[in-house]
DNA sequence: ATAGGCATGTAAGCAGTTACATGATTTA
DNA sequence: TAAATCATGTAACTGCTTACATGCCTAT
């Protein structure tokens, strides 16, 4: 019981489909919470038959119909029984920092093109947030917002979605710099 | 089929037995991969029985005995597989930052406690990973043994950690300054 | 036409979590 | 004598991942 809890907290930025939020999944909510396309069709409807969401068809014209979810009553009730409780530790999986931790023993070649792809995906993530929270402030800026804007939260976890990025970015760039420098020192002493 | 490699790689540093393992994912590895007391000794007793891994008995005095485990060649190019293949995607999910999204209409209080509580354990991480560092580059500074070290993928891990607990810290030191000036407002338009 | 985006699921299998269980030794 | 640390597991459950399945509409 942990993914129904983000998909409430994401919930409250609008009523969305099931469609919808597997793209705020992918990138909005992305850098606090990871979630497979799949499992957001199935806890929505666990929240439905739950009645701590609550669903409505959308029709549309030149697309498929929706159906987009809002929460309930009985939901803010269960975020805020969430909220109380004491937060489970961050839980954190980096394939890629497994590889560099291992890297000495391996081919170095690969990891380093690894860590240059993710540096890019990390800086077009960053450029994302930064973006969103323009559009998020409005007409505010960042001091003004935080004190007197409406809702903050968003805001907040944005503002933490930039810090992750920019440091992943940085540290995939030194470190992909640090063992192409080692590499080619290597390749001289063979030759 | 994850966490073997990222406990082939934690054996990599040095052989260790199933509960010093506990200790390394409960701080060293931990910036990385987060796993459970009970995940790693399964995960050791399946890599033995695939030859992973090699385990042996260590009599101890005034201990019970231990069972400590090396990376073994099929290990290595286990390893060595898992790095020239893709990486899959950081895996992150933080039930606090779940909370500071939907803070708007929750209570401010406890969400603001767990920050500071949160930003405290990070700072004692960040000690610990900056303490690492120096014992890991020996008399080096920190550019030659990037340079010529003999190891830096441990090195590298860990400098992935200060950056990370790093900006925990502050954000979630901001997080909370944020919304305890937030409430304080409230209160006095109430009065 | 065909590729891509919109839209929603099911089913099987694997990985991870929670709770339980045991026992020795050291420190307060 | 109680709590903490060292040491290693099992069993039941839940949650997550991977693969499969379908179908419409729009733009190229």
């Amino acid at each position: 019981m942990a993914l129904r809890h983000a998909v409430l907290a994401a919930l409250l930025d609008g009523e969305s489909s099931g469609y919808q939020l597997t793209k705020i999944f992918d990138v909005g909510v992305s850098n606090f919470w990871y979630a497979a396309p799949q499992q957001l069709y199935a806890e929505l409807a666990k929240l439905e038959s739950e009645g701590l969401v609550a669903g409505h068809v959308v029709v549309q014209q030149g697309r498929p119909n929706k159906r987009v979810f809002t929460v309930t009553e009985a939901g803010i009730g269960e975020l805020a029984a969430f909220a109380a409780a004491p937060p489970k530790p961050l839980l954190i999986r980096d394939d890629l920092a497994v590889r560099v931790h291992a890297v000495d023993l391996l081919e170095p070649a690969p990891v380093i093109a690894q860590l240059r792809e993710r540096a890019e995906e990390a800086a077009a993530k960053l450029a994302l947030f930064e973006k969103m929270l323009v559009h998020l402030r409005g007409d505010l800026d960042e001091e003004s917002f935080l004190r007197h804007g409406e809702r903050v939260g968003p805001y907040l976890t944005c503002l933490g979605g930039c810090r992750l990025e920019r440091e992943i970015r940085d540290w995939c760039l030194q470190s992909a710099r640090t063992l192409r420098e080692r590499a080619a020192h290597t390749r001289r002493e063979l030759s």
